[in-house]
DNA sequence: GACGGCTATGAATAGCCGGG
DNA sequence: CCCGGCTATTCATAGCCGTC
């Protein structure tokens, strides 16, 4: 290709090469950070289902908001992690850590609570006070994603249900390709209204972009660490 | 592109598109494991610089190698992420669960650890016992490497100095463009011979592939779970 | 037979634009 | 003001080859 001075009319610019720096432009940084978020998840994803393994990602954007992917769950994950990572004598430390979490919602009660989710923010766009109804925990056996939300504000809200509409993408992405076969131990049913008998026999792993939303109460009050609107 | 027939003589083939399933042949699935993992690792830092986001990754292989990324470090962020997820009542939550780590090797540590692992790889690439030097913690303060194996066998410590190489290879990677400044609180001074007054107020932000092995302790004796060679 | 390295190509994404 | 979508371009990596 030409390199220089003829350019022709191109409508965009195309991507451009950028430094791996910190982004000084806050609303770029953000951009920045939610499409390679989703991007980052996406190749967790994959790494799982095509080696089988197992993988855990906890991510706090630069507004504190926490997000986390997970398969078979972040919980399980960590809590093999640091019961090896704490003692690891060299044998027989298989049992969890008290640092398990709580549990986790299924896949029905996460399209509710992204349904319910949605309409809150659709409605209001403002505060809408606390969601709680993830909290609800089913554990249905072997589900992926877990976590919930807690206790958000607006731009929590806003955030969360972007972060829903991404996970919910990606997981009809996924779908789209592997379905998801219930081979481990127990699948409750559907996902996002994927039906579960698809492919069966051809792949077992399942996975999915877990997107998580924590509260900003990591600060008693009303800390600000400097970092974005907040 | 001509798309059919023609192909004239292509030295390789380049990348070719593959579906997202479970890689069927075992090298290969290793093979991807590695490179993706990698490449996964990579965009998490890139991630952690340009948003400046805190991100933590736990990885398994299908071997049960168990690898690990983290900026600024693993148990910090898995720690939030534990108190944040079992009690978040709003507000007021700083403190950490328990599950937080016990240490973490220092920068030069690792080097040394490095060196030693190698060395022991080389010299019999065979069973090497335990390597529990990593196991001594400096923690220089804000480091974001932790993690430290314990009980290696053959494979597992071939693997480890795979991990190691590659790791190495990252930090040179990254260093190359980006240095890292000493921003936060305490950078004790040097990664992998890397200066750290390099760009000091270009940007602050730093993070390393950090890769983490532990024993396959998870089963107390020898089960075999039909993953690999092993 | 596993590993590191190479090459060509699929995939991710930086910059924009339009809508909510 | 923020988000999803588009396009051109950079980046990651599947397949292979030479070594160990």
């Amino acid at each position: 290709m030409n390199t220089t001075t003829i350019k022709k009319t191109k409508t965009t610019q195309g991507r451009q090469k950028i430094e791996i720096k910190k982004i000084e432009s806050i609303s770029n940084r953000q951009v920045t950070f939610s499409k390679r978020r989703a991007g980052l998840f996406k190749k967790a994803s994959e790494l799982c289902i095509l080696s089988g393994a197992e993988v855990a990602i906890i991510v706090k954007s630069p507004g504190k908001r926490t997000f986390a992917f997970g398969h078979p769950s972040v919980e399980a994950v960590i809590s093999r992690y640091l019961a090896e990572t704490k003692s690891a004598p060299g044998a027989g430390a298989i049992v969890l850590p008290p640092a398990s979490a709580g549990g986790r919602p299924s896949v029905d009660e996460f399209n509710q609570h992204f349904d319910m989710v949605t309409k809150e923010l659709e409605a209001e766009k403002r505060r809408s006070a606390v969601i709680e109804e993830s909290k609800k925990v089913a554990d249905g056996g072997g589900l992926w994603w877990d976590e919930s939300v807690d206790d958000l504000g607006l731009a929590e809200l806003e955030q969360y249900v972007a972060a829903l509409e991404e996970l919910k993408k990606n997981v009809r992405m996924r779908a789209d390709e592997l379905m998801l076969a219930k081979e481990a131990s127990s699948m409750p049913s559907t996902i996002f209204g994927m039906n579960p008998g698809a492919n069966p026999d051809d792949l077992a792993d399942c996975f999915i972009n877990q997107i998580n939303e924590c509260g900003t109460s990591i600060v008693p009050h009303d800390f600000d660490f400097g970092q974005g609107p907040f």
